[in-house]
DNA sequence: CTCAGTGCAAAGGATTTGCATGCCG
DNA sequence: CGGCATGCAAATCCTTTGCACTGAG
């Protein structure tokens, strides 16, 4: 939906590989065919949609590849209403962005914030860090609303 | 642990008691119950704490009612770890915060954000509303890192 | 040959639901 | 009285795990 311009393939593939390596864990065929799925989606998709892209993938290799490449810092799992959804880090895109949550039917979407909120929320961030102790590595953004098919 | 100024108890329960009478929902025992023991935790709840808060509830009710109490826009869930957490909706409380979610050990807990990064949240949401037809209720705002026991 | 990855089926755990009972309106 | 709320137990649903098999190094 949102077109945006990502990373060129050849080269994300050769940063999560490392990054599996980082953890000990190989890009292996299955892996790389998740990772190309997510990132033709453009939007973070749930299991279902995942097993649903016509790759011939077992559910349980699903789940346990998505762990391994959250582990592995490539995939962030998103976790809003009943079941988890799954998109590229956003560092390995270039991509960052926030969520538009539904309410109503709990799909989510991506949305890029100005520059300047950007700014102002890392501040708050060190502020945070320096105040309460907590050591935040990153922020969440998320809208919750209703979109445009469930208005 | 944030020790924070919140609304008299008499008005919130009134309050809540108005939003759950606009769903068609009573305010009974049990849901009241489950408003004090939020309203004293200050601090997110999962199921099995606010078992122990020994009220004697029943489980099935308990996620039966914090449903209903969540429908009403009395109580928000927050999902994060591997199960929910539960907290009064903060336009009851007079206390619109943000929350520090621990990676290690799924803890949550509350910060406030300067006024000026709010402001510059509403913005936001007044743009995209305009921008991609998406309709904003309200935003969410998490920090994601290691808390000061799991360092 | 060895060890990690895969698939299938069964297990696990949080959450939901069916049903009989109790209580409020 | 009548209907909704409650509790208990059983059922569901997403997710994880056990185990035997396959494949890459």
């Amino acid at each position: 939906m949102s077109g945006s311009v990502r990373v060129v393939p050849p080269e994300l593939h050769t940063a999560i590989a490392s990054r599996l390596r980082a953890v000990g864990q190989r890009y292996t065929t299955n892996r790389r065919t998740l990772v190309d799925v997510l990132l033709g989606a453009g939007q973070p998709l749930g299991i279902p949609e995942i097993l649903g892209a016509g790759e011939r993938l077992a559910q349980s290799s699903v789940y346990r590849n998505l762990a391994v490449l959250e582990q592995a810092g490539a995939v962030h799992r998103i976790v809003t209403g009943d079941f988890a959804r799954y998109e590229l880090a956003e560092d390995l895109t270039d991509d960052h962005h926030h969520h538009l949550v539904c309410s109503v039917c709990g799909d989510v979407s991506d949305f890029t914030a100005p520059a300047a909120l950007e700014t102002s929320l890392t501040k708050v961030m060190a502020k945070v860090a320096d105040e309460t102790g907590f050591a935040p590595d990153r922020h969440r953004l998320d809208l919750l609303g209703t979109c445009t098919r469930c208005a």
